[in-house]
DNA sequence: GTATGATAGTCAGTATTACTGACTATATTG
DNA sequence: CAATATAGTCAGTAATACTGACTATCATAC
């Protein structure tokens, strides 16, 4: 088996946790939905910047943040300083969505952490760090 | 940034370069046609086998399988066995299309190994590994 | 200042991926 | 032989994602 797949279904156990854990938790919020808004910064961010880390189209991210915003998670404000912008910043709500999601990350983390043991946790997320600049380098 | 997010990243930059090598090939496959394929065994396999190891639905891997078969890269046969079940399995052309692949995965694979160094190429297999008997134990 | 090109975002249309539910046909088990 | 399980399909829908065309605004060069 390579080792992308393997990265895959790990990436995909975490994925499942954390939308069921949203779910329990009254957030009903999809994994791509997720992805997206994920990566709102502190002061809101741009559609095209979240498209851009998200690796989709602003066509896509565009949906993506409507979903946000029709449950009320995220909101769509002028940007101050460019007419043509919006930014896009968590409400109150989705602010606490976005707390109990990384809460929920960081758990499993910890238990993978725990399984792995300390030497080889570190090992993992120093190769993963290591080949993440090999193929995405400009970020 | 969590792990399971930096394993994304590298999985997915793994797909884009067989994809890729796949199109320059003239082989024409989407992502989750690639995912279904990938595990047809040597003798054909079952669609709800394909389905269960991909984690897709059985209509979700109809679909795919017959997106393969209409692009004469797979095709199913009557299971001799189980008047139910047809075995899906390549074509002389997909054995082509498959071996091509893996070769490309393995010449990722090898990239990712010379980045790293063999002391951590070889923890980060050995954590994935890991890592799949906590989340996917019984497989 | 104003024309030119770049950027932010939307709208329209389509393809792919994925789901649930209902169904047929065949196997297996009691 | 009846009851149940399994393999696969069909129908319908939703989510995700794409391309192409468009408007509005910004930045820059003249």
């Amino acid at each position: 088996m390579d080792v992308a797949t393997l990265m895959l279904i790990a990436y995909r156990a975490m994925d499942e946790r954390v939308i069921s854990a949203m779910r329990e938790a009254g957030y009903d919020v999809t994994v791509a939905q997720a992805r997206i808004a994920q990566r709102i910064g502190e002061s809101g961010s741009r559609l095209v910047d979240l498209a851009e880390q998200a690796q989709v189209t602003k066509q896509t991210a565009s949906v993506l943040v409507a979903a946000l915003e029709q449950k009320g998670l995220v909101e769509r404000v002028p940007d101050p300083v460019d007419g043509r912008a919006r930014l896009i910043r968590f409400t109150e709500r989705g602010e606490a969505a976005a707390a109990h999601a990384r809460e929920v990350v960081m758990g499993v983390e910890q238990e993978w952490n725990e399984h792995l043991g300390p030497r080889l946790a570190a090992d993992l997320r120093e190769a993963l760090t290591s080949l993440r600049e090999l193929v995405d380098p400009y970020r």
